[in-house]
DNA sequence: TTGAAAGCGCTAACAA
DNA sequence: TTGTTAGCGCTTTCAA
C-alpha cells in the first residue's frame, strides 16, 4: 500500500511489476495486445499498491475526457434531480460520468458554470433551457463540445434540443379547461422572470384561453418557501379575492397539491364547483386524497434522450446532425378537471 | 471568435496580443505583477478570441484541482439535494466546484464512483455515510485527499466526520413517545439493508423503547414507489393488523405525511388515540393540514460544515487535525406527538 | 508483444 | 515587469 503522501504514478506500478510504463498503461486501459502473464503481473502490482490512475495526465495526453457536464438551475426543484436520474441511467452503461453545475436560475452564474465546465473539455454538455446570455451562447458554439439543451423546445437551440413545448402544454391545458366549461379561471405560479418554462406555460395558457374567448380572471405569484404551503395560501387569497373563480391552474404540482388540500378541507366541491390542475406529474400526487389533474413533463425521458445524444455524438465519425426532439406531454385529468366527460375530445 | 474546430490555447492568445505565453497565463490567473497595459491587451485578446483555458493542462502543471467530489446515494431522496445545496452555498464563495457522483445505495457502485473521483485528484471528497467497502476505505486513506464523511456519526470515520447520531435520534424519539404514555408502538420504514442511517434510527428507537420496557408491537417495510402513497398503505396495513397500536414512528417524513393524511381521512383522533412521528423536518410538512412530529436532520448545515472543512484543509499548511462534528437534531413535536404536555421534559 | 521518444497545454522556478 | 526552460503523468506513434 501507498504510505508516502505522494500519489502513485504509472512508474511506481512499472517498477513494482518489472514491466515498462507503456505496457502497464496498456494493461490498465485494456488496449493493445499484452500477454496474459504480463497482464497478471501488472494488475497484481497495481492492486497491491492501490494505484489510482491520474486522469488529468491521461486526458491531457489523449485529448479525451470521460466527463459530461450537466448545467441545471437548482436541486431544490425535484424536476432536475429526476432529469439527472435519467441521464445517469444512460451514462451508467458507458464510461462517461455526469458532472453537475447549479445556476440558481441566474444567467450570470450559468455563464460562469458553463465556462468552468468547458475548461475541463468535457465529452458533452447538457444545459437546461434555451435562454442563455449571449456570451454563454458564444462559448458553447465555439467550444466544439456537443451541446444538448433540454427541457424546453420553444426557442432557438445551439446544437441539439430535447424537451417539450411549454407553450403548447399551457395551451392544451387551457383547451381542456374551456371544454369543461370552466369560465372564471385563476392562475397561481412562481414569479416569472426566474423561470422561463413556467412563463411560457403561462403564455400558452392565456393564449389558449383567449382562443375560447376567456381571460384569466385573477392571478397570484410566489417565490421561495414551502411550495405546498404557498399553494394553500395562494388558493385562499385567490378565492377570497375572486370568489366566483371556477378553476385554478397552478404552475407546478406542489402548489397545486397545497391548493387541493386546502379545497378539500374547506369542503369545496372539486371539480364540480372548482377545477384544479398542476404541472409535472410528480410522484407525490399518488398519495394525495384525490388525484390532481396534471401533465407529465417527461423529465426522466428527457434526461435519457439527452445522454443518448451525447453518446452518439462521441461515437459518430461524421459529425452527428443536429437533433431536435420534442416530446409530447400528456394531460392526466385525475379527479380535479373533468366535470363534463362527454366534452372530452382529443384533437 | 474561434471558427476552427481546434480549441484555443494560450499560444493563440499570446500571438493575438503580442505578449508571451507566460505573461498571458499570469494575467488570466491574476498572479504576479503585470503592467496594466499588458493586462488590458491580454484580456482584450482573450475575450475577442473567446478563449477558455484548459484546466486539464493547468491542473497537471500546477498539481492543483479546484474540484470537490461529492458522493451521495441518490437524487430521488430530497435529503441529498438539500445537503448539496448547503455544500454549494459555501463553495460558491471560493473557486471550488462540487462534482456529484451517485451510488444508488450500492457499495460496489460507491467504490467505482470514489475511484473515478480520486482519479481526478480533487481538492477534497465528501462522502455520505461511514460504511464503505474495505477497498473504498483503503483508496480514500491512501489518496492523500481530505475526506469528509457526512450525515452519520455512528461509526469510525476515515478522516473528518460531520453529521448526527441516528441511533441517538431514534432513542430520543422513543423517550418522548414513552413519556407521552404511548405503549403500543408500530414502526414503518424503508427496507433496511439499503439505508444504514434508517437502520440505525430503528436500532436506537427499539433500544430507547426497551429502556421504558416497551417492545415494538408491529412493523412494516417498503421500497420504491411514491413514499406518500406507501405511507398511507403501510399505515392502513399496520392498523388493520394491529388495531390497538397507539403510535407509529416512520423512518422518514414522506411516509409519515402519507400516514397522517390517511389518519385524518379516517377520522382517527391524532394524537389522542394515535400518535405519529417522522424524521427529517422536510419543508413539505409545512403545508399539511396538521404538523407531523419530526426531527430536523440538519441537512443543509451538514453540507455547509463539510464544505468548510474541505476549505480549511486546503488552506492550512500544517495538516488540519481530524474533525468530528456531531450536530444535535431537535425534536419538533408538531401536532401529532404531545398528548400529555405536563410530561414534556427535556433531559 | 514490448519499448523508447515525443509531446499534450499549461505553470513553477528561475533568469533577465 | 517580462521571458525562458523544464516538466507535470500520461498516451500516441513508431520502432524493435
Amino acid at each position: 500500500m501507498n504510505d508516502s503522501r505522494r500519489p502513485l504514478t504509472l512508474r511506481d506500478v512499472s517498477e513494482a511489476s518489472g514491466v515498462s510504463e507503456m505496457t502497464v498503461s496498456r494493461v490498465l486501459r485494456n488496449r493493445g495486445d499484452v500477454s496474459a502473464k504480463t497482464r497478471e503481473k501488472v494488475l497484481a502490482a497495481a492492486k497491491e499498491l492501490g494505484y489510482v490512475p491520474n486522469r488529468i495526465a491521461g486526458a491531457l495526453a489523449s485529448n479525451r475526457v470521460n466527463l459530461v457536464g450537466v448545467v441545471i438551475p437548482s436541486m431544490a426543484n425535484m424536476v432536475f434531480p429526476e432529469v439527472l436520474t435519467g441521464i445517469s441511467e444512460v451514462l451508467d452503461e458507458t464510461d462517461l460520468q455526469p458532472v453537475v453545475g447549479i445556476t440558481n436560475y441566474r444567467q450570470d452564474k450559468e455563464e460562469s458554470v458553463i465556462f468552468e465546465m468547458l475548461s475541463w473539455r468535457p465529452s458533452g454538455l447538457i444545459v437546461a433551457g434555451v435562454e442563455h446570455s449571449e456570451a454563454a451562447r458564444r462559448m458553447l458554439r465555439a467550444s466544439g463540445v456537443p451541446v444538448v439543451e433540454i427541457m424546453d423546445t420553444d426557442g432557438l437551440g445551439i446544437n441539439h434540443v430535447v424537451g417539450i413545448s411549454h407553450r403548447r402544454a399551457g395551451r392544451e391545458m387551457a383547451q381542456i379547461i374551456a371544454q369543461q366549461k370552466y369560465r372564471r379561471i385563476g392562475f397561481a405560479g412562481t414569479k416569472m422572470p426566474l423561470d422561463h418554462r413556467a412563463r411560457k406555460r403561462f403564455e400558452g395558457f392565456t393564449l389558449g384561453l383567449a382562443k375560447a374567448g376567456i381571460e384569466v380572471a385573477d392571478q397570484e405569484f410566489y417565490s421561495g418557501g414551502s411550495a405546498l404551503l404557498k399553494g394553500r395560501e395562494m388558493t385562499q387569497t385567490l378565492l377570497e379575492r375572486t370568489p366566483d373563480l371556477d378553476f385554478i391552474y397552478y404552475s407546478n404540482d406542489m402548489i397545486g397539491a397545497g391548493g387541493l388540500l386546502y379545497c378539500l378541507e374547506q369542503g369545496i366541491d372539486v371539480p364540480g364547483k372548482l377545477g384544479l390542475a398542476g404541472f409535472n406529474a410528480v410522484e407525490l400526487l399518488d398519495g394525495l386524497p384525490r388525484r390532481l389533474a396534471t401533465m407529465d413533463a417527461c423529465r426522466a425521458e428527457i434526461g435519457r434522450k439527452a445522454a443518448e445524444i451525447v453518446i452518439s455524438c462521441i461515437s459518430d465519425t461524421p459529425p452527428t446532425e443536429n437533433h431536435k426532439i420534442e416530446l409530447s406531454p400528456k394531460v392526466q385529468p385525475g379527479d380535479t378537471l373533468i366535470r363534463h366527460p362527454e366534452n372530452l375530445k382529443t384533437d
